[in-house]
DNA sequence: TGTACATCAGTGAACGCGCGTTCACTGATGTAC
DNA sequence: TGTACATCAGTGAACGCGCGTTCACTGATGTAC
């Protein structure tokens, strides 16, 4: 049955929120359209009315999960209270509503062009905020930024890796030390 | 028609071979049992008469991805070169044949119990390697070493993820920079 | 060493299932008068 | 403002396809004598 249009414009923020936090948790491959509406609270057959492929939905929903990120690390003014919470015990256990780029990861080059192109303006961005917090000339805190980015998400990325709660936490430790450095 | 032990056991390696490359390449849900069976010349059939899903194919793929990445970067003996080798332009360009922790990355949290356990011990044991070629107290080398790989997996991952050449080349040097240092 | 038979690695067709996508339909919303 | 009709968001069945898995079969290998 026809809902009127401000209803329809808010079952398309919830299909994009759905599938941002299920892509995130299962991967690309891993959750199919069904899923996704499912949690929506709509039915299959009314996908290909908000969004063309489930591709296009991709890209969609990885900016708008990496513009959630941008906002929630962009307030932190310091770089010790960056790493503590990107590196927290949390986040970890949190793929579903984490960052974008450690929870999918070695799937984005696999991805179509719109989802890389969301991806590479988001480094880009998340690079520039970062260096914001580093000492130095511009060239050091860019490379310091880059050199902390990598190693947050690396570090993210082992710790989630690994079937073992004690090297788990270990890596979160290190990192957190690591690169909470100028 | 049957095949000599010795030739099955030859088949067997090379279909381990073939998904090693594969599932690094295009991910686990990314290659058939069809496509891994093609590559290492052989009809899909066949595949149950050597393993017994495509899971504990993967779990072996995995072992066996690890245990060559393993051997190809512990005959580096100082950190510098392995800096280089690891965040080079070629093994970023080069998946199918590069580090199975970064090409599989964000799936493994995903990924059955065996292949979990696999990297697990992968892990410990690239962080024992790489402690080694730090100096100081051996908590110290430890935790440098838990920062550089974080650093490394997470330098190529997103050399590998953003779509600009430019940016990707420089996350590279940047990262060769950063976790070459003791 | 040679022969006869059992074994079993590999083949290719087939199965069932889930997925992305399409479509005829429904009925509430929006609009024209 | 009220009525009549057109629109179109959402429904649920259906489609075609690819995938993981199974199976009857083939014919070379391995073995028993």
């Amino acid at each position: 049955m026809r809902v009127s249009r401000e209803k329809a414009a808010e079952n398309r923020e919830k299909i994009i929120e759905a599938a941002s936090r299920l892509f995130r948790e299962r991967g690309f491959d891993g959750v199919g359209v069904d899923a996704i509406m499912k949690h929506a609270g709509l039915t299959h057959g009314g996908f290909y009315g908000h969004f063309d492929s489930k591709d296009a939905l991709a890209a969609e929903a990885v900016t708008s999960a990496l513009a959630r990120g941008n906002n929630r690390m962009s307030r932190f003014t310091d770089l010790k209270s960056y790493a503590a919470a990107y590196l927290s015990e949390r986040h970890c256990a949190d793929r579903a509503e984490g960052c974008g780029l450690a929870a999918l990861g070695a799937d984005i080059p696999r991805a179509g062009r719109d989802v890389r192109g969301a991806i590479t303006t988001y480094v880009a961005a998340r690079l520039d905020d970062m260096a914001a917090l580093f000492g130095g000339s511009a060239a050091r805190r860019r490379k310091r930024a880059i050199a902390a980015l990598s190693g947050m998400v690396g570090a993210l990325t082992l710790a989630r890796a690994v079937d073992d709660a004690a090297l788990s936490r270990e890596i979160l430790a290190a990192a957190r030390e690591a690169f909470a450095q100028d």
